[in-house]
DNA sequence: CGAAACACAGCATACGATTGCATAGCACTG
DNA sequence: CAGTGCTATGCAATCGTATGCTGTGTTTCG
């Protein structure tokens, strides 16, 4: 910038001011931009951001938290807040927390010690709490996907994930009868597993079903998972008729273990997933799965973000629900 | 830091030494650093790394540049280059060409704008010119994925992706008896997609087959113009009998068509793709196809980067070739 | 015993930008 | 012609950290 400056005759603070015209209360010559302009071009300046962030303006640089970038159901989050980082001229870091507190808390350290304008964060352990630290330490604006979350300034995204599993237990059991119901959810205290598993729970006595040791199987998100799950199910005495998966991945591997014992589904084991990731309708059977719509969720909460960080918006938390679709097709 | 040195009692400079005491040539009274130390824990300073990079010490940061981070292919790559970051105590930002030159050259400017340690970019345009522009603007230490880049300073890991497509076709001819084969590929000028069809056209005259027009129909890696292209070729007088797909989210939308038209793979078409991501053995029939090790890839390449930016190793490009492997199921 | 060597710690500056304040030129007014 | 109000520009401080240099007090050694 010195260098555009003495090129172009001028002193360094004009430059900046020539640089960012759109918020400058001070009026600079015609003449005089033109010069710095054409200063700019010949020496092919392209200003510093680290700079810039220490100056104490933006960083234009947004954070996101998932729990595995390997993981379907994330990319269209992440490429939907991509997007929108593209159109507010800002680059996004990721990090994944491998669904652990540890890596939860890793990432609250990392937005610390470097500040960010904005994070988007899909917490299984985050507390509000936390989320508060965070702000008063950084006063980082912040968004989130998840119901659990209620922080009176964080805008959240998220499905009544509960509803649509009882309603799917449901289905199972009166639209196509079946009574003996596996559930293949995920060990460990997050919310969304716990929930889902209650829900199922839920279900299972309101439909006046009887719940037999072994119907639960927990894994951990992951194909591999679900299919050692239902290897599991599969050693029961008396094995369930359909199986309930927390998550596709799960629901895939499921299918995988049923196919491997020489069953078929959906006659001998039907299976319901959740989350429809591109994958579920390339299985064959094709999932039957509760769609979630995660680019809907990603481009909602960068928007409401970006609201946030330009101060075009300064209320209170909205919360925006993603509506859930029941989606029947083969394997149940 | 400055409430730090007050706290301790001692300069804010003290402070900076102790908290960086790996290359000090300055010593410091171990009552001090404790002192500081203790301080430090009390206010719970957390270092503000935008300023560090400003003063010209690393940034902390790396950026990738991948072609869309919805693709499975890259999936292994991005989480290596996470877990090897994470290690060096850095962020990762991440950025999507789409496989555009636009997206490619956006990213560039990006990294002239914001200095990062390293970068790690799978190129389908970008020029050894332009990164060699790079690296003199920036002093950047850059690591591609790609046979074609060749620059003396960028570690490279790439696979002979021709040979592996001459050989697959070969094998659909000699060991399957087919002598209709297609191909479906990836328009525009990019380097991988060129070098495949070559190898393609290659392996059919090297087995004296004809090549009917209309037998090469181009997509853009997804699976939907996978999909768009099988329609083409089913729709030919005289259609394939096999067809060779650049990639499996391609090769997984033929199948689609294929199955969509009443065919049956592999009896009516067979097929092969190329990468062997994870629903490749999750679609049925399970996809034939060429095994890419993308995680070996990003593993190596994030280990020679690091290399780099430690000041462990300084020497010329390394080259480092991740094989190939060809893997029946059922598909063909 | 005097001087050189050494172990510590602080001062001041630099990194590359933004921005409040001062100032110079100039036209206009009374 | 002095005073006033603009417009256009420069000066200098600042963000948080790293580091070369300087300045002490204490050893060590010839």
């Amino acid at each position: 910038m010195r260098d555009v400056a003495q090129l172009a005759n001028v002193s360094q603070s004009t430059v900046s001011r020539v640089l960012n015209d759109s918020d400058n209360p001070i009026p600079i010559g015609e003449a005089t931009r033109q010069r710095v302009l054409s200063a700019v071009e010949e020496l092919g300046y392209h200003p510093n951001l680290h700079a810039g962030s220490l100056r104490g303006s933006k960083t234009y640089m947004i954070a996101v938290m998932i729990a595995d970038i390997t993981n379907p159901f994330y990319h269209p989050i992440v490429r939907a807040i991509q997007d929108a980082a593209y159109e507010h001229r800002s680059d996004v870091i990721i990090a994944n927390s491998d669904h652990a507190i540890e890596g939860e808390k890793h990432f609250m350290e990392s937005v610390i010690r470097r500040p960010v304008d904005g994070i988007v964060i899909v917490p299984y352990h985050l507390t509000d709490d936390d989320i508060q630290e965070l702000i008063d330490r950084t006063g980082v604006m912040v968004a989130a996907i998840g119901q659990h979350v209620s922080h009176p300034q964080v805008d959240v995204a998220f499905s009544d994930d509960e509803k649509a599993t009882r309603d799917a237990v449901g289905w199972l059991h009166k639209t196509r009868g079946h009574t003996r119901i596996g559930f293949v959810g995920v060990a460990g205290p997050n919310q969304a597993s716990v929930r889902r598993r209650h829900a199922y729970e839920e279900a299972m006595q309101r439909a006046g079903l009887e719940l037999p040791s072994g119907f639960v199987q927990l894994g951990d998100w992951s194909s591999d998972s679900g299919y050692r799950a239902m290897q599991q199910l599969l050693d029961l005495p008396t094995p369930p008729t359909a199986v309930f998966a927390s998550n596709d991945l799960m629901a895939i591997g499921v299918g995988q273990a049923v196919q491997q014992h020489g069953l078929r589904v959906p006659d001998d084991v039907a299976i319901v997933g959740f989350d429809d990731i591109p994958a579920a309708s390339w299985v064959r059977p094709r999932l039957t799965t509760i769609a979630q719509s995660p680019g809907d969720m990603g481009a909602h909460l960068a928007k409401a973000l970006f609201e946030r960080i330009e101060g075009e918006y300064d209320g209170p938390s909205r919360r925006i629900e993603v509506p859930l679709h029941f989606i029947v097709r083969e394997s149940a």
